[in-house]
Formats: C-alpha cells, structure tokens, sequence
DNA sequence: GGGGACTAACGTACAGCGTACGGTAGTGTG
DNA sequence: CACACTACCGTACGCTGTACGTTAGTCCCC
C-alpha cells in the first residue's frame, strides 16, 4: 500500500538531499504568503484564463493553479465560480468607453454600438458568460454607461421616451445577437466551412432561394464586423423614420 | 459499520417477505427489456426533461432514470452528451411550420420570423443549447425550412442575392439575441425586479438618460413579444427601403 | 515579550458529472 | 442446439464545485 505513494513526497521531504541552493519543493509549494491574494488580482488570472483558453476550460482548479494557491483560497474572496464570473463580466463590460466621435446624433450612435460589438468579440469567453448569465439579472451593473450613452443619443435625435427605450432595446438585442454568432460560426473557419459543404448538398428543389444564394451566404458568413454593420444600418434606417415622422 | 447500509438492500433482498403481489424490487428494476429503447423514445424524454427541468438540471444520468434505464445505455444510440442535444436541437428545429399568411412579402416575412421567435421562446434550455452550441456548425441542419422561406421572401421584395443573405442575417441575429433575452430576464419576474431596483439606485447625475427613461425601460422589459416585434418592424422598415431604392 | 483572537490560505472529502471499458443476457441465425 | 451479435448495464476513472474543519501568519492588548 505505502508504495502507492508517488516520489515526490507531499509533506516534509528529506532535508537537504543535495547541497544545491535548489528550493526544497520544486513542484509542490508549501503555502502561499499570506498577502498574495486579492480580488483583482484573481480576476486578472481568470480573464486570462478565460481568454486564453476558454469557458469550457475554466475551473476553479485550474485558476488556483495558475494563481499559485490551493484552490478553497478563492473563497476567500467570492463566494463561488458564479459570483467570481459575475464580478469578471462586470469588470470586462465596465473597460466600454464610448468613442468620441464627432457627427450627427445617428452616427455617434452607430460608433457606440460598434464600439459595444467590438468590445464583445474580443472577448469570447465573456460574452458567453453574459448570454448565459446563470445569475440572472440584467448585465446592468457595468454597462450602464454604454446603455445611458445610446439612450441619450436616440433622446437627441428625437425620439420620445418610450421609442428610445424600445429601439435600445432592439439594438442591444441585435449587438448581443450578432456577437454570439460572430463568436460561434465566424470567428471558427471550421465551422464556415461545414456550413459550406452543408449548404452545398442541400436539394436545390426543396430550397429555391437557398440553393440560390448559396454564395451570397457564405460570404456574409465570413464577415462578422461587415454584418453587423450591415443590420445596425437597417436598423439605423429604421430609428431614422421614428425621429423624423411624428408620433 | 454494517449498520450504515439503508434500510432498502440494494440486492437481492429477502424474497417474498410478504405475501402481496407487490413486484420485489419496488424501487430497482433489473434490467429493461430487449426493444424498450429507440433514438426517438430518448429524444423524447430528453426534451420533456429539458423543458421542465432546464438545461442545468439535465444529465445522462437523470435522463437515464427517467426512462427507467441504465446511464450507459444512451450511449448505444449517441455517442454522447453533445451529439445527443444537437439531435434535440435539430428535432425542434424542424417541428417549424411557416404560418400559410396572406399578404404582402413584407407582412409574410414578419409573420414567418415572429413564428420562429415564438419557437424559440417557447423551448428555452433548446434556445440556450443553440446559443452555446459546442458543437461548432451553425444550425442550418433543420432550420433550413425557416431560412428558405425568409430568403424567397426577401428575394421576393426585389432584394439582389447579396442583400438578401444580409438582411436574413440580421433578422436571424435579431431574432436570437431577442429570444434569448426573453429567455434570460423577461420571463423571470425576479431578474425584472432586480432591475428596477437597480435602475432607482442609478445616480441621476452620472446617467441622466437612464434615470428619465427608468419607467419605459421597465414597461419594455415586461413584454418581449411586444419588444421583438418592435425590434422587427424597425428591421423591416430597413429592408423596405432596400427593397424601394435602386442598388 | 507573550498569549490570545482573528482570519487568510489550505487539505480533505463528498456528491455529482460524462463516459471508457468490459460484462451479461436475450435474440436471431447457422 | 450452439454460436455470434448486440442492447443493456455495472463499475470505475478523472473531473467538477464547494462544505467543512484545520493550520499558520499577523496583530493587538496585557
């Protein structure tokens, strides 16, 4: 049975078995100073962890490790994996600065919704996080400054109180929409390439239009920022109408 | 330490204690018969499961117990957790039915995304699995009946073939990010609540926008079919003027 | 200085997960 | 009647999140 045990010994190896300033434990550490933790400091490694490798691969092990702690040294800090990813989700959507551009109420408002989209692909993991949203509350806490900025533009651009709240509503929607997708099928040139042969072998009886624009398809596959360009545009179009007729 | 073990013996416990007709083993089966599993039977439950459990609360083993099964005998007829759900998936994604509307292009298109909306808010933990969806290929599987249809109508409107894949695009988009909101906070009186709370705590100073419109958010938030059809109408009224100016 | 209180960091353990692997029993065919 | 086949299953492994109790570093007060 004790020979089960693996070589390198857990707890108190033999002292000084080679004369060498090597430090006694290379791979095991004892225990971590009592400083060397904090909450930003833990966010840091999980948005790294996160961006780097992955949700999928997160776990609270994992961070530990990477943060050089045993792993119930995390909870300390949060009180578990959903309040830590709640607090990253925040931090992330709280690094939104909306662009100062000049121009017109409905271009200042296209850059920050831009701006908004281009904070979300870049952070893949995240977004997930936000669309997922096991904690159930609105992603409100930290966004509040993109929301009150588009808010305030569709206010200028003459919109009345209840369309303004509706059409952030739709672009938020949308933002988040195309996000997901972008992260899901556009980003991964392996998944464009199934849809590809998919849509290849589809009968061309059954599905006309599909068969049809099989190339236009695929090209606006192969673009998230375009599309999302696109659509914020027809929806642009659409808030345009609103401020311009009457109620 | 013997007298640890629960009261119902997992083995073989002592036959014909009494004499009713009760079946022996009341709580373990032995084994399910030879023809009592097929790949719809287990999609079947797997999705009366999903639907009334939730995504999180799913799992080879309950679904396994549900069906009055062993665990590992799922796996003879998918190889696993994932192939099983993008089965699921594909199976409510072709229960989709274009509504057979009258009218114009325009009003046949609205018909046929808010059809597919109302799919997907009525199928939740379906909804987030397409949203995740680790398996990486788009959904075009089984919601080719959807896209084919939006297509020929857009095409219909005198849409060119490119701006046909990107307004269907932006309605496919729209309309995910829409059902998932829904999913993730209008259907929850809680996460609405949250959100008014959060909202009156707002510094007026800092999100003046945010604080004047607080009533019409929340009135927004309380209907997402109202909203998605809001959202659309915008979409539309972009796809219109596409449809009505020249390339 | 010394002892006690406080608490950051931690080790262990538990329930539950997906599933690889090998076993078993019922069926169809020679 | 025997054999091959395979649908169903038991066990086990490595993984997860985290409850609970322990340890050890720090600070304060006597």
């Amino acid at each position: 049975m004790a020979l089960t045990r693996p070589v390198y010994a857990p707890d108190v190896p033999s002292e000084q078995s080679t004369a060498t300033a090597v430090p006694p434990r290379p791979a095991r550490r004892s225990r971590a100073p009592r400083g060397s933790l904090n909450p930003d400091l833990i966010l840091d490694h999980a948005l790294r962890l996160l961006d780097e490798k992955g949700l999928d691969a997160f776990s609270m092990r994992a961070l530990a490790e990477d943060l050089g702690v045993g792993t119930m040294a995390l909870y300390t800090y949060f009180r578990g994996k959903d309040e830590l990813f709640r607090a990253a989700r925040d931090r992330v959507l709280a690094t939104y600065t909306p662009p100062s551009t000049e121009g017109s109420w409905d271009q200042r408002l296209r850059s920050a919704c831009i701006a908004v989209h281009e904070l979300f692909i870049g952070r893949p993991a995240v977004l997930r996080l936000l669309a997922e949203s096991t904690a159930s509350d609105d992603f409100l806490d930290a966004a509040t400054s993109a929301m009150d900025r588009m808010l305030s533009l569709l206010l200028e651009g003459g919109l009345g109180p209840e369309d303004a709240a509706r059409a952030y509503g739709t672009l938020s929607r949308f933002t988040i929409g195309s996000a997901l997708r972008e992260v899901r099928v556009c980003a991964r040139p392996e998944a464009v390439e199934i849809f590809r042969s998919r849509i290849a072998a589809l009968p061309r009886d059954r599905f006309p239009a599909l068969a049809d624009l099989a190339p236009e398809l695929l090209l606006s596959t192969e673009s998230g920022r375009e599309q999302y360009e696109y659509g914020l545009d027809l929806i642009l179009c659409g808030i345009r109408h609103l401020a311009s007729g009457p109620a």
